[in-house]
DNA sequence: GCTTTCTTACTCGGATACCTACTGTCCGAGTGGAATAGG
DNA sequence: CCTATTCCACTCGGACAGTAGGTATCCGAGTAAGAAAGC
């Protein structure tokens, strides 16, 4: 899994932490040490998402485009990775000494790619299970504190 | 997720379908019509993984280890992927606005990487659930078959 | 007939090439708040 | 003092380069079964 996620995620923590006004690109990279241009391209795809929204001009940023509640850990990965499932069934049951069957014969998909996609399922549903705001909430307080002292500056 | 898992799967599948005797694994690679040399690549890996053994010389070829209904997909995946996690925690609160605080102050994982852990946890749990075993019995009788007298020719 | 040698069909592992996706940088275009200049 | 212009800080998106890992091929070394040759 590419590092973005943990780039979007914590980012998604530290705009939950300071609330409303929005937080210039540059500086939510300068937060955790990360290469501008490149958070710049995760934050884009947060945005395509619709997890943030951002407000170009003088006194533009960014922030979350709804309450961190409602943003789950899966809407960041799949924000960031992509909707694709990490297995993707090929279908070489079909080719080989098979290639003589009609694909039309082949209706049911193959026992690996559904065990496989059951258990992407449970992680999907286990990340959905996860909030920005339960991860913030476990946080402890001291570190929200010291994000917004640090933004305030 | 890479595609040797999906031949690592099948393969083993297929090896259960023809019981002990070894299948040479050119053999195996016309049957699935997948480029020899790179399968040979992926068996190796199950062999290191010790889900597969292998006998040299003439008769020679590659056969299951052990009984299929002790070969898990997860321990497949394992083979062909390793074993480290999709999701890798690279610490990134540590450092930016928190680069002052000690690294020993950070003793607990971030919530982020125990959301992470535990959705991969759930994942493999099902994935250790599945048995080659299992999914060749849910495979039609007749995909054996025609197996086997492939093989035997 | 028995032993030795040879051939053949395999596996194993390293070296190599290619290509895609992830990582990272740079630049120009657009936008809006704030400062400034002119009336 | 009010309006219009300029400036600046910021976002957005495309173009580009470097790198790691997945995909794929080839070759030489080793091994064992069976055939062939010699005694």
């Amino acid at each position: 899994m590419s590092e973005g996620v943990e780039w979007a995620a914590h980012v998604c923590i530290l705009l939950h932490w300071l609330g409303d006004r929005p937080v210039p690109a540059d500086k939510l990279a300068a937060a955790y040490d990360l290469p501008p241009a490149y958070l710049g391209k995760q934050l884009q795809a947060l945005r395509r998402a619709g997890i943030t929204e951002s407000a170009p001009g003088r006194a533009g940023g960014v922030r979350l485009a709804r309450p961190a509640d409602k943003v789950t850990l899966l809407d960041v990965v799949v924000a960031i990775e992509g909707a694709d499932d990490a297995f993707a069934c090929t279908e070489i049951r079909q080719r080989g000494l098979n290639a003589d069957r009609p694909a039309s014969s082949f209706t049911e998909p193959c026992g690996i790619a559904h065990a496989m996609r059951a258990a992407e399922l449970q992680w999907r549903r286990h990340l959905a299970a996860t909030t920005i705001a339960g991860l913030a909430a476990d946080t402890p307080t001291e570190a929200a504190e010291k994000a917004r002292a640090w933004f305030a500056t």
